[in-house]
DNA sequence: TTCGCTTTGTATCTTTTGATACCGTTTTAA
DNA sequence: TTAAAACGGTATCAAAAGATACAAAGCGAA
């Protein structure tokens, strides 16, 4: 599908009008559904994504381990991609839509292009290298210095931060892989914050106090 | 100090007739002793370093504690500085000179400008952020799922391969500070190596059998 | 409704790492 | 040369987190 003057105006990033032509002219609209594997480990990136709704999840499998690198919220876009495209790379990453997604695709031969002639491409550019670096760094610090309970109230605020319930749907499996621990942690540190009314309990769903 | 083209050939990453020349009319080329702050937390970054020879370890204090992000080898550049350029921000970070070096400091009004004239200066700067995030990544991961001695061990191989002895010159206590640990922590774990043969140790040494 | 799968609760045990303390040796600087 | 600082060895204790095992409860499909 091809992507409207409006779509741009939401992601509102792009502000040369040239920029907006040809993005309209190059670039792509696609949907996926949740589960969909939008860029698949080992393979060569011929698009990179630009979220407009919806969520990627950008993680790799390394040693039977399932390690995430970030999500790719709306006006974002995912830095795997972007690297693997500059240089011809297989993507060492695995992005897979979070939620139901619409996604801008750009081929990535203007990914450079753009970046030499459109200023606020390359700041798109540059910023998502810095943003994915500092928040790689922050949770770099919070898996070495914190421990696993603050790390775990701290993923719940921030999922219930994002919308509008507090209720987060979430199994303690899952949120054991979010984290890179073991559901038995996990369990037994729900419990003690539900005794300490920090949280509540139910099947599959984790409500914040 | 003005650069020479032997420097620039010496770096051996700026192809264009026209950056050299650019380069060697705008950049200084600048000698650090060993301890020298080449870049301070919080302050403003007037220039971005490219070091010729010797090198900087790039490093943040958050409460009290230190964590060592990179070291700046030679054909590198410091990427928290070149972030900090692009949008003129104070340097999150500490870069200081681990040892005698000589850097080609760029001011930092010709980083974007460089970045849409010359490929190979575009090609730099986006090499830099995605190596330091790809490294990043790798010390994520070890933090996160290797035990210290392994490590341990990998810090030492890795700092054993980059010169020609095998004799690294670091107390544990230094050793400890890299790594994010305690000495006490260190010197079990070496002590542990040197009865199972993998290293011998001196006061200040450790040599890799 | 019943069978099977998913989810959660919990107990036990072990390993890893950190914290603290104390001592002897070596190096440095006054 | 003497005092102080840096360096390293080691013992003890505690806390955090992983591994394993088993049971109970909830949910969906047949």
């Amino acid at each position: 599908m091809t992507p409207s003057f409006e779509i741009l105006k939401q992601i509102g990033l792009f502000s040369e009008p040239e920029l907006q032509e040809e993005i309209i002219t190059h670039c792509q609209l696609q949907s996926f559904e949740k589960g969909d594997v939008i860029v698949r480990e080992k393979q060569f990136v011929k698009v990179v994504p630009i979220v407009v709704s919806g969520m990627l999840r950008v993680y790799q499998t390394k040693q039977e381990r399932e390690i995430l690198l970030y999500y790719v919220e709306p006006s974002q876009t995912c830095m795997m991609s972007l690297s693997a495209s500059f240089f011809n790379n297989e993507s060492p990453s695995q992005a897979v839509a979070a939620e139901p997604t619409i996604a801008l695709t750009v081929p990535v031969a203007f990914v450079t292009e753009w970046q030499k002639k459109y200023t606020s491409w390359n700041n798109f550019v540059i910023r998502t290298f810095s943003n994915r670096y500092d928040e790689l760094l922050n949770t770099f610090e919070s898996v070495a210095f914190d421990h696993i309970d603050k790390r775990v109230l701290e993923y719940l605020q921030s999922r219930a931060g994002k919308q509008k319930a507090k209720a987060i749907e979430i199994s303690h499996q899952e949120l054991a892989n979010e984290l890179g621990t073991t559901r038995v942690v996990i369990s037994r540190i729900l419990k003690q914050f539900e005794m300490h009314n920090i949280v509540e309990l139910g099947r599959g769903v984790i409500t914040i106090s």
